[in-house]
DNA sequence: TTGTAGGCGTTATCAC
DNA sequence: GTGATAACGCCTACAA
């Protein structure tokens, strides 16, 4: 690959006003740029982002990681966040943690490796981001949020669209509600079952243990978790997923179990699922402003890139809305 | 950040023998490396990977354009080019095309200014990938390719696959299918409506114009188009879509025509389409060899990386497989 | 086993 | 308006 040198000596200039050009056009002369240019064209030279970020001390890169581009919501988020920073000359790193706390810390130390100019992650565990409030990165915690560690993040308000969720479904007539939720500290499952709480304890009614249930975010687990608590004789009469894959596993569970969608069920979730669009009837969920939560993120990362000293931590908690859907029914 | 200056002073040798500990080891004594790893510690020392790319000409990152991570398809494909990245210690740019040519070339330049290693390209232009073989960048294109060009790839057999679908459909009885195609010269789509062809040719069944249909890959043409097709009297017992989500489409169009699946219209498609898993009947479809597909596109880029004089073009052509389902009928 | 000098491709600094 | 030189942080010779 053609280096600076070789424009230079190509276009018989100094390095250094090949450098001027592609920084400063405006103080090279129209004629030495022409001829410059020329040279650039016949060699196809492409000035190396490499040498350059060593000496500027800056990328233009931003590392993000996240759980699995796989699931819709990251993946729809993955692309807002690369709308708004490819518009802003960033380019980006992507890494999968696959909610594993390890995976996540070596990633990280990759991207300080690389000195990408900032972090853009969906945590999976509270020491990464400790270690990143301690390293000179710049970062934004997004979707979820840890109490004790002083960062910029952009967040939903997972304890109001749970709350509303909840509420809804009590509107309905149902008292007797099934949540399915995850087993760990994630932050937004941690809020959304608060949520759920109080939504419930405001209507006074009272929590029933065999309809609280844990399992993993996925399919298989909430298929299963859901198989047997229809087996029972105790129903319940609406199932509250907090998260969209487990809806998944929830529908094939219900529809196994020969019950129909809204009729002996009521279903609603975190989330859209996958292919909600095509299938009926249309389930109930709490939608996150995903947009909101890419160019947010990114904005307020850039921000912190080009400012880096500002000690104010930037704070961003966006509202879920309720899209009804034919999958809740009034009993 | 730390230096290794900064780490050298500290420990009290001198700068090749950090340098070393970190590249070759063995060559150091445990004594000095262990004071050197303390330091390391110490001052939360990183290797800049950018110096280091500087002076060995290698990034160890791939870059990768895609047409978007949103589509199921893809996106899983990325996550199987990951895992073989990663465990390679390769790093991973990301950027999406929406099929946009200029867009493309826009990212092959950036990647060719980020000294990438290598490129894995969806490419959605002959020109991006002239551009490449005309680069001193190695690359490898993936799912789609061009005649006249000479480079690695590794697709799908897209003519076969499609052969076989629509055989199914000749097999169990149909004749009058109507096809779902692209109105591009996109590779996949060229070869799918050639093996289309070929399928009502060996059966002797002869085409019909008005059931040929072009559209965007998108839903929303398909859903259109589909309705416009079944208000007309003559109409098809089955529709193959040559992309999932144009199936999408079709299945919301067909259900608002009142038509069930698959009394009234049978369908198959390329691809699972989004929550294949819980819409019943389950869809017919085609299924690419996605893990391949991304093992063996990362597998030979880096093979190719690693030897990049071997003028052997790779070419890997994977085939599909039917997945049977509910979704079609005999007639 | 450890160290010295030079270079990777660019830009910043100071001069002309 | 243009140029020489040092610096960015690391590694590859070659020496000791």
């Amino acid at each position: 690959m053609a280096t600076i040198f070789d424009v230079a000596a190509k276009a018989k200039v100094s390095v250094i006003t090949v450098s001027r050009l592609l920084n400063n056009p405006s103080i090279v002369s129209a004629k030495t740029a022409e001829k410059i240019f020329k040279v650039m064209e016949d060699l196809n030279y492409q000035p190396s982002e490499i040498a350059r970020s060593l000496v500027k001390k800056k990328t233009n890169t931003i590392g993000v990681i996240m759980p699995d581009v796989k699931n819709t919501f990251f993946n729809s988020w993955f692309r807002f966040v690369e709308d708004y920073a490819s518009a802003h000359q960033y380019n980006l790193l992507l890494c999968n943690t696959d909610e594993d706390p390890a995976k996540e810390l070596k990633y990280i130390k990759l991207f300080q490796a690389q000195r990408v100019d900032g972090v853009l992650i969906v945590p999976c565990s509270a020491k990464s981001a400790e270690y990143l409030a301690k390293s000179n990165l710049n970062f934004v915690l997004v979707d979820r949020m840890f109490e004790k560690i002083k960062s910029d993040f952009v967040i939903t308000d997972h304890f109001a669209g749970a709350f509303e969720a909840t509420e809804y479904l009590i509107k309905l007539g149902h008292t007797r509600i099934a949540v399915l939720k995850g087993a760990g500290e994630l932050y937004p499952d941690v809020e959304r079952f608060r949520g759920f709480e109080a939504a419930m304890k405001k209507y006074r009614i009272e929590l029933n243990d065999s309809f609280i249930l844990n399992c993993r975010f996925d399919e298989l687990c909430a298929g299963k978790t859901v198989k047997e608590l229809l087996r029972k004789k105790d129903k319940p009469t609406a199932i509250f997923s907090f998260n969209s894959l487990m809806m998944a596993g929830t529908i094939k569970a219900v529809e196994d179990a020969g019950l129909e969608i809204p009729k002996h069920i009521s279903l609603i979730c975190f989330d859209k699922i996958p292919g909600y669009n095509i299938f009926t009837p249309r389930i109930a969920s709490i939608v996150q402003p995903i947009e909101q939560l890419g160019r947010e993120a990114t904005r307020i990362l850039i921000e912190r890139i080009k400012n880096p000293s500002t000690g104010r931590q930037r704070k961003v908690v966006l509202k879920p809305k309720l899209a009804a859907g034919g999958s809740c029914r009034k009993i």
